[in-house]
DNA sequence: GTCCAGGTCATCG
DNA sequence: CGATGACATGGA
């Protein structure tokens, strides 16, 4: 009965690599919003306040197989788009790796990580509540925080014999409860912090569409970083992650600075205008530099 | 014990 | 404006 499943086939862009993608997302760390079997992840989005499970995997040819639950079939294009966005299928890499292949330093990227793609998250609450968590502590700690964030005012939804996780929404961390979190080893500052991004969405209507619908990067990052505990590195990490605005980097950013200085493209990991220097020459795809380069971070 | 980790804010000159 | 210190906490 409800344990029947629905499988769509999708067509490959070119320089997409399925595996290499499902290879970042299984970078060791402790991660709780999907779950990665071999060649296979599973989630769950929400649509309409209703969780809806899916898992994406390697077909042959290259194809990539969507799986849904046969009931909830009338979800499909929700799921199309959100693996459209997830994954940045819809894109034209090719003038990111043109521009690649001509750097002497950059180059053997295009061979090593050929057919990434941008890894998002199109939920904007999420981004932002996650670049909070990771502020200033090493990634580990972060993914463990997270969990328990997600584990404590989440939602989940069991499928296929996983229990499917989902980011709680601003109204649930609205009314969090700060002593519960500072025993699960939140700081004072991110509590606070994350309680102001909750409290933008509920009071103050912030949203993917109103931010998308803002002329430019700059007014978005404004927007973004009224908020107390957004600063630029945050507010440029979400517009890579959920907007996949193309000129965000995230500037301060340790992981960064440490993957152009092993580059040798910096001397001084303080050196902002030799970054920015570096970064004028792939205008048009620093994000995608940046996802790149934290990639060349984990071998 | 020390240093660092995918920073941010308030407070100075 | 740019520099400096406070904050907070686990992991190597």
């Amino acid at each position: 009965m409800s344990n029947q499943i629905v499988r769509l086939s999708i067509p490959p862009p070119p320089l997409f690599d399925l595996d290499q993608c499902l290879y970042f997302l299984d970078r060791g760390y402790d991660e709780c919003l999907y779950q990665l079997e071999h060649n296979a992840v599973s989630r769950v989005i929400k649509v309409d306040d209703q969780l809806i499970p899916f898992t994406i995997r390697t077909g042959d040819k290259g194809n990539i197989l969507v799986e849904l639950p046969l009931h909830l079939n009338n979800h499909q294009e929700a799921i199309l788009n959100y693996t459209n966005e997830w994954l940045d299928l819809k894109r034209n890499i090719d003038g990111f790796y043109r521009l690649l292949s001509d750097h002497k330093e950059l180059q053997t990227l295009t061979k090593q990580f050929r057919g990434l793609r941008l890894i998002g998250i199109p939920d904007l609450f999420e981004a932002l509540c996650w670049s909070i968590i990771g502020q200033q502590i090493n990634l580990a700690f972060a993914y463990k925080l997270k969990r328990r964030l997600v584990e404590s005012y989440g939602t989940s939804f069991d499928w296929q014999g996983k229990t499917l996780w989902h980011f709680p929404s601003p109204e649930a961390l609205v009314s969090l409860d700060e002593d519960h979190l500072k025993g699960q080893q939140f700081s004072r500052g991110k509590i606070k912090y994350l309680r102001n991004v909750a409290l933008a969405f509920t009071e103050n209507g912030l949203s993917r569409s109103i931010l998308e619908v803002l002329p430019d990067f700059e007014s978005r990052q404004t927007e973004l970083m009224k908020i107390k505990g957004i600063g630029e590195w945050s507010a440029n990490y979400a517009l890579m992650k959920t907007l996949h605005q193309p000129e965000a980097i995230p500037f301060g950013d340790t992981g960064l600075t440490q993957a152009l200085f092993n580059h040798g493209i910096i001397q001084d990991r303080k050196d902002r205008p030799a970054i920015e220097a570096f970064f004028k020459k792939v205008q048009g795809w620093e994000a995608y530099t940046v996802f790149y380069l934290w990639r060349s971070l984990s071998g």
